[in-house]
DNA sequence: AGCACGCCGACT
DNA sequence: GTCGGCGTGCTC
């Protein structure tokens, strides 16, 4: 048989393609195909590749082709359309195919082990695919939920549905619903239907995963997300691959796996900030997966009590279809009264206020549970001294170093950097030195001190740094071992706690002022999320509704009169508003270019280069300025935004740019960003 | 991105 | 005299 070309692409900085040599063993039958997995030698190592192209010739001159090592040709190939959408991908995100396709596989397929990957696929070789797809134990909807899940399961070709319901409203359910009707639409055994339901970190939401295998005990279903040991990622993301698996559970990183005959996909929290993959790629998971959805005319849902901004101006402008569910699904259930404690004249003692100190002690008295809220976690951000001014700055970094105070040690959460307390002010020798502010362990101490009968709990990422010890701490905390919880963010998602009738915010308005014009959205969703933990079940007879308790120094600010009200919708329509009025997105379309060096300036010079390169019609390049925490570890950074009003011509233009952006002599690190979040 | 080559400063 | 800093160049 005559050798054939075969073109590949590497995951490298480089944008282009590259050719090899296939020379196919006369006994073999089996042909390299597009889409499958190649081992080729790049430079002077062996790298996994994808084959995008095969043909008879090529423009390499033959001293420089190299023979392709492998191809992994028991494996069925990727199909067309999922390199469709990673081709999508790295054409809008503006990066090489090769760093979208490679790290999209697992990486035990990167490697030359080709006997391995044998065993693995004849294990898997027994599907355990059945027509059988009945749920079980299926409880009754209310009539909102019934039209929701109704509207997308009947749904034909393309739709993205927002499905808008408040935490407890049942949105679970409807996406279980809708499931059912679709798996059990499959018409034979080779074609059985595929739904992707994404959520934005697994290991918050343990139930979930419980709650589809018990529904579905028929119906195979994976899990695929960063927390899963690589050979069972690779089992799944097989498993998903070969059609077998019907539910695939996941993280963002499961939207960029095989799915031969997905025909719905579901992102729970769409609002999420963890759908926007903040390193490599830069991706939005949820915006592939519009992408992918249409791509493949399939149905989609985006749940949210909270949507983000992007997706509700879709929904209102009538490009996706709204469902609403407004009431909490528990029968008799309402929503948590919300209440604010003015701090200007109830003073917090241990940053608590006698307000909320004494609703603290009115559930402790009635046996119930309360959760105190508090995104910052450590003792105190910064230990200062007030004879000399001095400050625990990060030697590294544009931050104060935390002080932790259960292992006695100054820690900088950017860089990693840490050192014990020091005994004095190391620049004037004053041993008073002060922590300022007020971290979740200073709270605990604090509370511990104001009540000391109570059970306290500590669940933030300090606490909870062994493996399994947070689903430990969840689970002490539904068995009603805990009295009073303290937490950051980490305990605002997913659990459900039966017991628990007062959340207490302690510290939000930093969010109300800060630099970045997405942090109300952020905050609002994130305190409707928190508020959520509270009274989901019912109260008891003769019982009050549960409470929510925010002390805040501003009681006047919108953002809290639209959270008292449980109305997002105003809240949303408003900050549309004022979004269009300002021409912040969704009413116009950015990019961010990064840069960063070891010296501000080096950042800074090749930044005004940039921005003096390419001049186009329509586009608006920024100044340069520094980042709000110029340096980290060291190294300096500063960035440079690009808008449009035209997404096609943002896209045109950054094309043309980072063309001449390459050209720009710089000591300087740089990258572009597409749709960037963090600004 | 890796990885090698190549050309200048401080150490066993 | 070497070890090693990172500038530059290449990868079918």
């Amino acid at each position: 048989m005559q050798p054939c070309i075969l073109t590949v692409a590497i995951d490298a900085p480089l944008n282009v393609c590259f050719d090899y040599r296939w020379s196919q063993q006369a006994d073999s039958d089996q042909v390299p195909k597009i889409g499958h997995i190649a081992i080729v030698p790049f430079g002077r190592r062996d790298v996994a590749a994808m084959i995008v192209g095969i043909g008879t010739s090529t423009e390499v001159p033959a001293e420089k082709l190299k023979d392709a090592l492998a191809v992994h040709v028991q494996l069925p190939p990727l199909s067309s359309s999922w390199l469709a959408l990673c081709r999508f991908a790295a054409a809008y995100y503006h990066r090489p195919l090769g760093e979208v396709v490679i790290p999209a596989l697992p990486k035990n397929l990167r490697g030359l082990q080709l006997v391995s990957l044998d065993n693995a696929l004849k294990k898997l070789q027994q599907p355990r695919v059945t027509h059988d797809a009945t749920p079980a134990n299926v409880p009754a909807l209310n009539p909102a939920q019934r039209t929701a899940a109704n509207a997308i399961a009947s749904a034909t070709g393309y739709l993205p549905h927002l499905l808008y319901g408040v935490t407890g409203s049942g949105k679970t359910e409807v996406y279980l619903h809708a499931a059912a009707t679709i798996l059990s639409q499959a018409s034979d055994i080779d074609n059985p239907s595929q739904i992707l339901i994404m959520v934005p970190e697994i290991n918050l939401t343990p139930q979930l995963e419980g709650n589809i295998r018990a529904r579905f005990p028929t119906v195979m279903m994976v899990t695929l997300h960063s927390g899963l040991a690589e050979g069972e990622r690779l089992r799944n993301w097989l498993a998903a691959h070969l059609g077998h698996a019907r539910i695939i559970l996941g993280t963002r990183l499961a939207l960029l796996a095989s799915f031969p005959h997905l025909k719905l996909i579901i992102i729970d929290e769409e609002h999420d900030p963890s759908y926007k993959q903040q390193e490599g790629l830069r991706y939005s998971a949820r915006d592939l997966a519009v992408w992918r959805a249409r791509q493949l005319a399939i149905p989609l849902v985006l749940g949210s009590a909270t949507p983000s901004l992007e997706t509700w101006h879709h929904a209102q402008s009538g490009r996706y279809r709204q469902l609403d569910l407004r009431d909490r699904a528990v029968r008799d259930a309402v929503l948590p009264k919300v209440s604010l404690i003015n701090m200007e004249h109830d003073k917090p003692f241990e940053g608590i206020t006698t307000t909320l100190l004494a609703a603290l002690k009115s559930r402790l008295a009635r046996g119930e549970q309360s959760l105190l809220f508090l995104n910052r976690r450590g003792y105190a951000p910064v230990l200062a001294c007030d004879a000399c001014g001095w400050i625990s700055n990060c030697t590294r970094c544009t931050a104060f170093m935390v002080l932790h105070k259960p292992d006695y040690r100054l820690r900088c959460h950017h860089c990693g950097l840490e050192h014990r307390i020091p005994k004095s002010c190391p620049t004037c020798g004053n041993v008073d030195i002060q922590p300022l502010g007020r971290g979740t362990q200073r709270v605990e101490e604090g509370l511990q001190s104001l009540l000391p009968e109570a059970r306290l709990l500590r669940i933030d990422a300090d606490s909870t740094r062994r493996k399994g010890s947070a689903q430990a701490a969840f689970d002490s905390v539904h068995r009603g071992e805990v009295d009073i919880l303290i937490g950051t963010q980490m305990v605002a998602k997913g659990h459900d706690f039966k017991n628990l009738t007062l959340v207490g915010i302690l510290n939000p308005d930093t969010a109300l002022f800060s630099q970045d014009y997405r942090a109300s959205e952020r905050l609002f969703a994130q305190l409707m999320q928190v508020a959520g933990r509270a009274g989901r079940a019912a109260p008891k007879e003769g019982g009050s509704p549960s409470e929510v308790l925010i002390q805040t120094r501003y009681p006047q600010h919108p953002l809290y009169a639209a959270i008292i009200a449980h109305n997002y919708d105003r809240f949303a329509n408003e900050l549309l508003a004022e979004r269009r009025q300002a021409g912040l997105p969704p009413f116009i379309y950015q990019a961010l270019l990064r840069a960063e060096a070891r010296e501000l300036p080096i950042a800074l010079e090749f930044l005004h280069a940039a921005a003096a390169a390419v001049k186009q019609d329509g586009i608006i390049i920024n100044d340069p300025i520094p980042m709000t925490m110029t340096r980290v570890a060291n190294v300096d950074r500063a960035q440079l935004l690009v808008e449009s009003p035209s997404r096609p011509a943002l896209q045109a233009f950054l094309t043309v740019w980072i063309v001449a952006l390459r050209e720009i002599k710089t000591r300087a690190r740089w990258s572009v960003e597409v749709d960037p979040v963090d600004i």
